[in-house]
DNA sequence: CGTATTATGTACCGATTGGTACATTACTGA
DNA sequence: TCAGTAATGTACCAATCGGTACATAATACG
């Protein structure tokens, strides 16, 4: 008998009309700019485009929409602000960090800050979901940076005395705060200022 | 004739019978743990003990009522957490002042987090008044910091080539983000390992 | 074909929302 | 003592909220 592989049986029943993508695009462009609480669904299925009954099937719930844009912005918009960590030198992986983040905060890929650093903490407070889901992205930006200035030190490039820990969380805060500053229209310049003293402080004796 | 100040006209009708000090607190409390869109006015006037006329009549309504709260956070537990920009020293000023922000948003005076980056940047997404208010705490907090740090530098306290509006952002930029992280729960030494890290940035050559 | 299955569109649900009308109560001033 | 004034308590409002029942449409299977 040929090796085939299990036979996944089609779907059955009428096919999904919408994009997935495109639907996750459109929550979270919507709860990014307005927040959880100040989405409605009569603002997200009108924003993506379908029903109701097709987002509850789809995604859930509001909670579960709001959890899955998250995790779409992540992996989609986050990710690419930490591209530039696998730059060989540790200054242009920081710059190139920063300068990404930066323009991604002033409105590049969609509305000011970031949903992680600007819905998200508010809903902490009364959602346990919400809470591990910002305490876990937290996690996976600290450790990202945390590893790459273990290997920048091990290089050499930082001191050895510094605490790559203390010092990853030190980068990854400057986002969370530099997101928060460009909500209120705070200027590229200004943003770039905060960030060239908190490189400076990574390459510190 | 005796210089007499203008005769105030006495109060007329029925005094006030909550303490509006004490009814702040408690919609501070509500808002600060709650966030703006999550706090009901069901919540709300059973939290500060008023019902909801004289909410309405003393602080005009629900957007104006988070203002004032946050107005009152800033001018209450913000003010504590920058009484040791006093300090003669420089490092005991920012030593004194990251001690009490993390005791603070660790849970000392209320819910974790601070009410100023944990709720307004998701309100500044959709009011203008919200985002003004987060403006003008923002400017406030770095003007603070960049005067003592002026001060600092030309008391030979920090280098003369340093940027003191640079370095005062960071470290309210600081303030944001262990903020932030408080809220989901972050223990005070990993706090105040990334404090550390501002606080020796400040003082590099 | 017919049947099973799944998505879509409409229309609706009870619950909750922010906000207010109104009668009552407690005070000041003449 | 009585009129004027302002806060309180109750009870309510229209609007909106998140979520769903139900009939219809579109597919796969046999």
């Amino acid at each position: 008998m040929s090796t085939r592989k299990t036979t996944r049986p089609r779907k059955r029943g009428r096919p999904v009309e919408f994009d997935r993508e495109a639907a996750l695009d459109a929550a979270l462009e919507t709860f990014w700019r307005r927040g959880y609480g100040n989405a409605s669904l009569d603002e997200l299925t009108t924003a993506m485009n379908i029903n109701r009954p097709s987002l509850y099937g789809a995604f859930g719930n509001k909670e579960q929409l709001y959890a899955a844009s998250v995790d779409h912005y992540v992996a989609k918009i986050g990710a690419s602000y930490l591209a530039p960590l696998t730059e060989p030198k540790l200054a242009d992986a920081l710059n190139g960090f920063f300068d990404a983040m930066i323009d991604g905060v002033t409105g590049k890929h969609g509305p000011r800050g970031c949903i992680v650093a600007c819905t998200m903490p508010a809903e902490a407070g009364v959602s346990p979901l919400a809470q591990a889901q910002l305490a876990a992205v937290l996690d996976q930006i600290d450790g990202a940076w945390i590893a790459r200035l273990g290997s920048a030190q091990a290089a050499g490039e930082i001191a050895k005395r510094r605490d790559p820990r203390a010092l990853g969380q030190l980068v990854a805060s400057g986002m969370l705060a530099l997101s928060i500053r460009a909500r209120t229209g705070a200027k590229k310049r200004t943003l770039r200022a905060i960030a060239d003293e908190i490189v400076a402080a990574v390459f510190a004796p």
